[in-house]
RNA sequence: GGUUCCGUAGCUCAGUUGGAUAGAGCAACAGCCUUCUAAGCUGUGGGCCCUGGGUUCGAAUCCCAGCGGAAUCACCA
């Protein structure tokens, strides 16, 4: 039991002897005590006053008299106002930390046969372009989410839906039989997402050319003569002809993919993110339809008298939301309808989360609302874990402007980065030539990660690409240094320091903080899995490091006289390291034991 | 205009179910490498927590109104 409960019992006994005051231990929250005071853990007695008649002062007194009387743990206590500043018995701690370096997954719930099925889906990209910087926020919040739910006790499936149809594709292949010359990735060197993408490119710059030709010769806008583009018609006809099933489009098509997906896997590889199971909506898109048909014909859904199917979703304070055009074909909305059914048929899913950015926030809103409408009863409990989008400085990444940040060239980059920084002296001392690669690997990723990761899922980000991320202070290179550090103290240390008993000792101040703190972990986690948010064990993974840093200057280790004190610091600093580990991993951050 | 989200140091961000004198990092300035890894540590300066009301012992946090910013409101995905 944590140290939190027993001290918030002991108050549920107290209050309840002393003012006859029923009172749950779940509702009483001690905290961390601030560092301007003694102790360790506070609480605030003012929720008690009107059962105890008294002042607060008094009333604080008498429940610290009672505690240090009836708790075991506590040793005494002062208070200042209305807070009562507990101090726990220091042999306590030395308790708590053996409790920790026993449990091999501390923090972590087991996942059990009746453990609730969560389905994350995550990534989503088109496949007419390669990853950029938004991708990138997406990948690393759907896996660490992911991750997270896991360490909560949760069977989690990683899912992809890859949008590999529709008229982008179609404008990219028609450019690549246009002027392609037959290029593929081997014979360009290019990975394969990055030479679709070009094409997509050179297909709207021919077609802003020839809109702009066309509105000359004709003297009307250019917005007029979106309809006599012939490049848009054939791209248009290409469709067509692939929803047709015709073979040449099709082969092309599959081709086509086949190279995006090659890069995409080498992308997502290098990111550190997988899948348990990816979908695509060449396979799903027409799934919908057929439930909004059976809606239609419950008379949930109604119909035009163009043939167009709508949902009429006032009575939940919406607007009407078309799902099938008038001739009969779907549209985003009821694809996702179809995907969700797919999905609910292969896996027994409790719970289903989208990590789709704040732009589709309606989009969600209204599919919920539907598929509720269609008679999944799951359809009112999904999530969409809407995050923000990643702003550079001057506003919003614009393919058209050229200022899109590329996922690859930014992973290159931050290595890059890390290779240039590793040259001061001192750094990667004794990492073996053939690892160092792999180090910088870890090091310029735990950058990029880390940065993102830390803030608010649910807030714009800034990104500066002119600054290049820090790697000093509030970062992933600061922490996984941390870790690295402790690694170095552990292989110079003595086994006989390991295995040292230290039961007796009563650890000083700055340990007992250090072993509060990582007490802390196993809350961290169960609140980031209630709140879906990797910001919250970043933030702990830093403070934790931070602390740990300072204690590291203040007190030597292995040159410490007193035998116990030396092992119970080097156990303290074995499980900081495991934790930074640990949480981490929730995240997806590798980290090297030496830089 | 409707809906949703955001507004905290010069910059990027934390701030636990409402708790004590609002915290980090960067940038600036001043120190610390003959010492277990200086990607580190110590110190200084820097704030109308957007504004105004309300709720109460107590508000950056909850409620209402306003101001400012973002997203969205397609027979695109």
């Amino acid at each position: 039991m944590s140290i939190d409960k027993i001290i918030a019992e002991a108050t549920a006994q107290a209050v309840h002897s002393l003012y006859e005051l029923e009172m749950s231990p779940d509702a009483i929250t001690p905290q961390t005590t601030k560092k301007e005071f003694e102790g360790n853990l506070t609480i605030v007695v003012f929720p008690f006053l009107k059962a105890s008649h008294k002042r607060p002062e008094e009333t604080a007194q008498e429940i610290g008299d009672y505690l240090v009387a009836n708790c075991e743990a506590v040793e005494k206590f002062n208070v200042i106002k209305g807070f009562l500043n507990i101090t726990i018995k220091p042999s306590f701690w030395t308790s708590v930390l053996l409790h920790i370096a026993s449990e091999p997954n501390f923090g972590i719930k087991p996942v059990t046969d009746d453990s609730k099925l969560v389905m994350v889906e995550y990534s989503s990209p088109n496949t007419n372009k390669p990853l950029h910087l938004g991708h990138v926020r997406n990948n690393l919040l759907g896996y660490s989410l992911a991750k997270i739910l896991e360490a909560n006790g949760n069977k989690v499936v990683k899912t992809n839906i890859v949008n590999d149809r529709g008229i982008h594709i179609c404008k990219s292949m028609l450019a690549w039989l246009k002027w392609g010359n037959g290029a593929t990735p081997e014979s360009t060197g290019k990975k394969g997402d990055h030479l679709i993408g070009d094409y997509y490119v050179l297909f709207d710059k021919h077609y802003k050319a020839e809109l702009k030709q066309i509105a000359a010769d004709r003297g009307i806008s250019e917005e007029e003569a979106e309809k006599e583009s012939t490049l848009m018609h054939e791209a248009r006809e290409m469709l067509k002809k692939w929803e047709a099933g015709d073979p040449e489009v099709r082969a092309l098509w599959r081709k086509m993919n086949e190279w995006v997906y090659a890069g995409f896997d080498e992308t997502y590889k290098r990111m550190g993110v997988s899948f348990d199971k990816i979908y695509y909506e060449s396979e799903t898109y027409l799934e919908g339809k057929e439930k909004v048909l059976e809606g239609l014909e419950k008379g949930v859904f109604y119909r035009k008298d163009d043939g167009s199917v709508w949902a009429d979703l006032t009575a939940d304070g919406l607007d009407h939301k078309l799902l099938l055009r008038s001739d009969g074909t779907s549209v985003y909305m009821t694809q996702d309808i179809g995907t969700a059914k797919l999905r609910y048929q292969d896996y027994p899913i409790d719970q289903m989360i989208y990590v789709v950015g704040n732009e589709q926030n309606y989009h969600f809103q209204v599919l919920s609302l539907l598929l509720d409408k269609v008679g999944f009863k799951w359809g009112k409990d999904l999530i969409h874990f809407s995050y923000g989008m990643v702003e550079l400085p001057n506003g919003k990444m614009k393919s058209r402007e050229g200022t899109v940040v590329d996922a690859d060239e930014l992973m290159d980059e931050m290595i890059d980065t890390a290779r240039a920084m590793s040259n001061e002296p001192g750094r990667l001392v004794g990492v073996p030539e053939e690892e160092k690669e792999d180090v910088l690997r870890m090091i310029g990723l735990g950058a990029l990660k880390y940065f993102i990761l830390k803030v608010d899922p649910r807030k714009n980000m800034l990104f500066n690409p002119q600054e290049s991320i820090d790697f000093n202070g509030n970062t992933g290179p600061f922490i996984q240094y941390t870790h690295a550090r402790i690694q170095s103290l552990l292989r110079k240390c003595d086994t006989a320091d390991l295995s040292t008993d230290v039961a007796q000792y009563e650890p000083i101040e700055k340990e007992v903080e250090l072993v509060q703190r990582l007490a802390d972990f196993e809350s961290v986690v169960t609140e980031a899995g209630k709140s879906y948010s990797p910001a919250l064990i970043a933030n702990y993974v830093f403070e934790l490091a931070k602390a740990y840093n300072q204690f590291y200057h203040d007190c030597s280790i292995l040159k410490e006289e007193n035998g116990m004190a030396r092992a119970f610091r080097l156990q303290l600093s074995r499980m900081v390291a495991t934790v930074i580990k640990r949480g981490f991993g929730l995240l997806g951050i590798e980290v090297p034991d030496r830089m």
